[in-house]
DNA sequence: AATTATGACGAAACCGGTTACACAAGCATA
DNA sequence: TATGCTTGTGTAACCGGTTTCGTCATAATT
């Protein structure tokens, strides 16, 4: 069970640490038949160098710390699975701790990755909401990592580098998509925008949108509470009641999209109106059911995200970047096949 | 951006580095006033102490390393937050890899897992067939570890701790309920049982269950190919096409499922057929579509894997554990809504 | 009072690698 | 022949913790 060390290698072989040490690491500058000599000793050893001691003599390590909400949906799925690609291409490893969205477990993770001593840190923070207090913690903790880190999807306002969507802009762009349809009462179901950033962008979004179109806004169409399934759900069978107006509905996320489709479908009236949500739902391609949703190609995102860690790693100096990444619209119904 | 050392915190503190060590491990030990003044330095200093260091020095880590296919799939992710749920509560860190379900990848990722000398290993292989040559390889590989594994999954029969559903019995189960039901032409779209060693398991299931209701098998309505949604789609167009006679299909993993779907929602078929899958399809309840499937609870695998992983590592002698988890059957679709 | 036990702490070795520096041999140059 | 450069290798220190063992003062036992 033991396992196999550098000195037992470099007994075996008759030479000194440093040889094998060199073996590994710059072979070149040992000779030929020595070297032949030592890697065969180390595969018929089964060695494989320790990274531990590896990192605690460079003082450096190859792995890199990823903090993630969850990952049982597909936006975060994705994400990683970016991440993932990435680190993998650049021989780093990949330390996962998720936050489960709340803020005490954020500063775990935290801990945890710099307990790890990792090479830098991806994160997602639980934080959603600059709550005056915590963000100086956070600011701290952050600084006392010892390591860089990028700060993704949500845009915390720390002075770090950054990478999210412009949220605002693609709800405009799907409230503006409604108009030119012929609609001109949107509801709108969203998370909390005095509580979540992101809640608040769309809501900015959809704001703007309705501005540009000349349109008021309708405080009843409007409902802004969980970004859960459920509340949509609810936020909808109580639309679908009390308010005969509307035609178009704006769901500000995925799980919302999902409480929508539940309500309307319950109600036997999903086609009654056109409906636009953040994020591809799945199986609705395979259904037949028109989907219209704002693309955030989170993938990408995790790519880029990675890339710039890797790049921060490099140039710790490089002035501080931030990526605002343009969602896509895409209308999988068809113009004829839309509600008005 | 240098990290504070122990030798830092000792200076400090006018002590020696024992001393300080000791107020990490065993306060106990450490009269009352030094302790409280080496623990307002080090949280002054924001001491973290070495993860690295202390694994060199202990000669154990507190990390576990967790191998998987992928994770952009429900089956999978659960898995994953099962895992991870258990080796939080057990303060173990997560490294992550995937295999991508390749066998190349696989051995490289056992061998990532050596280097950063992991305290045990979450295994899902890519291999999904004893092919003898590789085996044997992989057999060695794992004992060259260093570290106790577990397989989930997947039974690769080596001799090791190892965690999978009976497939087989669930299969055999879900074609007595159509038969049950009234169906006798059951049809079964699967992957491809010489290659893949669950498909093997679901296809002996489907025999089985056929065997015991006394029904023949009808080779026609048979078909393995690989387990991905496309394969399903066409399976299932030229079962629509050629085939008069039957009235009830089994798809044999959740990708074969939606490719099913696709195709019967396409030829507006959707009525037609009875249908059992494997893994619950998303949305289908939301939407209303009756959903009857067999349920492999893989969060729930997830946890058991990971303790079982923790007791290995507590007791390596113990004997070798195999678990064998039972899947249940949910039929969402009434009984009255079933076809026949 | 002498002996033993206990408590609080430090010196130094160790974990498995890397690396600055030293050294010797061989060869080319002056 | 003396000098310098290159090549191949080894010695020893170091990374930041833990741990064994020893020391010394104080308390408990006889």
């Amino acid at each position: 069970m033991k396992n196999v060390t550098i000195s037992d290698i470099a007994q075996r072989a008759g030479v000194s640490k440093t040889t094998v040490s060199r073996v590994l690491n710059s072979p070149e500058k040992v000779e030929e038949g020595t070297r032949k000599k030592i890697e065969q000793i180390m595969k018929a050893a089964h060695y494989t160098p320790s990274a531990t001691a590896r990192n605690l003599s460079k003082q450096a390590s190859s792995t890199v710390g990823v903090i993630v909400p969850e990952l049982n949906n597909a936006f975060y799925g994705d994400l990683f699975m970016g991440i993932e690609e990435i680190l993998n291409k650049n021989n780093l490893s990949l330390l996962y701790c998720s936050n489960e969205d709340k803020v005490k477990k954020d500063f775990e993770a935290l801990d945890m990755m710099k307990t790890q001593r990792v090479k830098g840190v991806l994160y997602v923070p639980a934080m959603n909401y600059p709550a005056a207090g915590l963000m100086g913690k956070l600011q701290k903790k952050l600084e006392s990592l010892g390591c860089p880190a990028i700060c993704i999807d949500r845009d915390i306002r720390l002075h770090m580098d950054t990478i999210h969507f412009n949220d605002k802009k693609a709800v405009e762009t799907a409230v503006l998509s409604l108009v030119e349809a012929g609609h001109r009462d949107i509801a709108f179901i969203n998370g909390n925008e005095k509580k979540n950033i992101l809640a608040a962008e769309r809501y900015e979004g959809y704001r703007e949108g309705l501005r540009k179109a000349g349109l008021p806004e309708n405080e009843r169409l409007v409902y802004q509470g969980e970004f859960q399934k459920s509340y949509a759900y609810l936020a909808m069978k109580e639309l679908m009641e009390k308010e005969r107006s509307f035609t178009a509905v704006i769901t500000g996320n995925n799980s919302l999209g999902k409480g929508y489709l539940q309500a309307v479908y319950e109600a036997e009236k999903a086609d009654a109106y056109a409906h636009i949500g953040v994020d591809r739902i799945e199986m609705l391609d395979l259904l037949r059911i028109p989907n219209d949703y704002i693309l955030r190609d989170s993938y990408e995102m995790g790519k880029q995200a990675a890339e710039m860690l890797i790049s921060r790693i490099a140039f710790p100096e490089k002035k501080i970047q931030n990526i605002l990444l343009e969602p896509s619209l895409v209308l999988e119904s068809s113009e004829r096949d839309r509600k008005r």
